[in-house]
DNA sequence: CCATATTCGTAGTGATCACTACGTAAATGC
DNA sequence: GCATTTACGTAGTGATCACTACGAATATGG
């Protein structure tokens, strides 16, 4: 993979010194780094080390932990969490949430990257002055919940569920098993194993 | 409820100063603390302060920090953990497994205690000097997958299950939902969102 | 009363935390 | 060349972390 630094084209550009390191190569070990350890088992110092840069390099660049951390989320979403809003724009609603799980199981468990989802995972158990954070990662998780909600809802809407079906129930325990799931991957479940839980999983689909 | 200070009866007192707090007490104090935050994120003057003690008397009479989270969390395993055990005796295994899932939502929704499992939820996210920690509840995991393994595993000897049923997966499969129902409630979750959960992970059990 | 044993309260220890002040280096605009 | 702008490296900041040294206090055993 060639590496072609960021824009070599004809934009003007910026006044002063130019940076010395790749900010999206940073933000890309600071995310896996959270990812792994949760926001505040992850100190400055380990960053730093980790994104090959001096604090002071840091804190231009990002601001200060916290947005490091946002921007490390924003990263994960369009990247590796994009899997999930794909899997939800299948035809229907059962296969979109069984391709949610099927893929949430290669996905958490992928070589090369800390096993479970870093929403899930990335700000568990924050102390008090970093709940902010904690709570950042619930809304999302909430959104995600209803995003599925919605796409139920939907597929009821269309005939696809028996009447009288609880898109909300259903959204929340699909939910719980992709969390149950995230977690085993942490606790070392295997991509297999995750397989067969999704499995079982949809055998609790209506209908 | 009236208080009797422990052991009033006619065993020989120890030799020094007695202590001027409840040892038990104490223990539940810092058992909840850490069971809402986790361990690393329950510092000791949080603890102190919980605990009405001052840094000596803890050290004193617990020995540090990671003794003191192992004997709370012995405390929670004997204590609000004991459910989960006797869920497991009940007749059938898909008794005992909707039982556990069913006194579950209860549990972890209960009033006046921290949401969610502490053995799921309270040592997620340990820094790299702590990891032991985690290790350790990562192992008091495993052996509850295994109990609960061991259950479906008789019953299917007995033949309540269908021949050819894996009880490995059954297990990894309840425990998942087990800890995703933790981590819903923590979430806010309550506890008739988590029965409705229990009640979709059942349909799911084979025959 | 005295020796022994254990806990008490006061007041800190060095290490690490997130974060930054400051002077220098390297780019652009004119 | 020279002002301006931005990033650089060095070296720290006060706050909090888990943990403890030390002498006084309070119990038992004789």
């Amino acid at each position: 993979m060639v590496a072609m630094k960021s824009g070599s084209g004809n934009e003007t550009r910026p006044r002063g010194r130019p940076r010395a390191f790749d900010r999206d190569e940073a933000l890309d070990a600071a995310m896996r780094l959270f990812w792994r350890r949760g926001y505040d088992a992850t100190s400055i110092s380990a960053l730093t080390e980790a994104m090959g840069l001096t604090p002071p390099q840091l804190y231009a660049a990002f601001g200060d932990k916290r947005r490091l951390f946002e921007e490390a989320v924003g990263k994960y979403l369009a990247e590796t969490g994009a899997f999930a809003a794909a899997a939800l724009e299948r035809p229907t609603a059962r296969e979109a949430v069984e391709a949610l799980l099927r893929d949430a199981a290669r996905e958490l468990t992928a070589p090369g990257q800390p096993p479970g989802c870093f929403c899930v995972l990335g700000a568990v158990n924050c102390g008090p002055e970093s709940a902010g954070v904690e709570e950042d990662l619930r809304r999302h998780r909430a959104a995600s919940e209803a995003a599925i909600r919605t796409r139920i809802e939907t597929g009821l809407g269309v005939g696809e569920l028996p009447a009288g079906t609880d898109p909300a129930a259903l959204a929340k325990f699909y939910t719980g098993v992709f969390q149950g799931m995230s977690f085993q991957a942490r606790d070392g479940a295997s991509r297999s194993d995750l397989e067969r839980v999704a499995e079982l999983a949809m055998s609790a689909w209506p209908g």
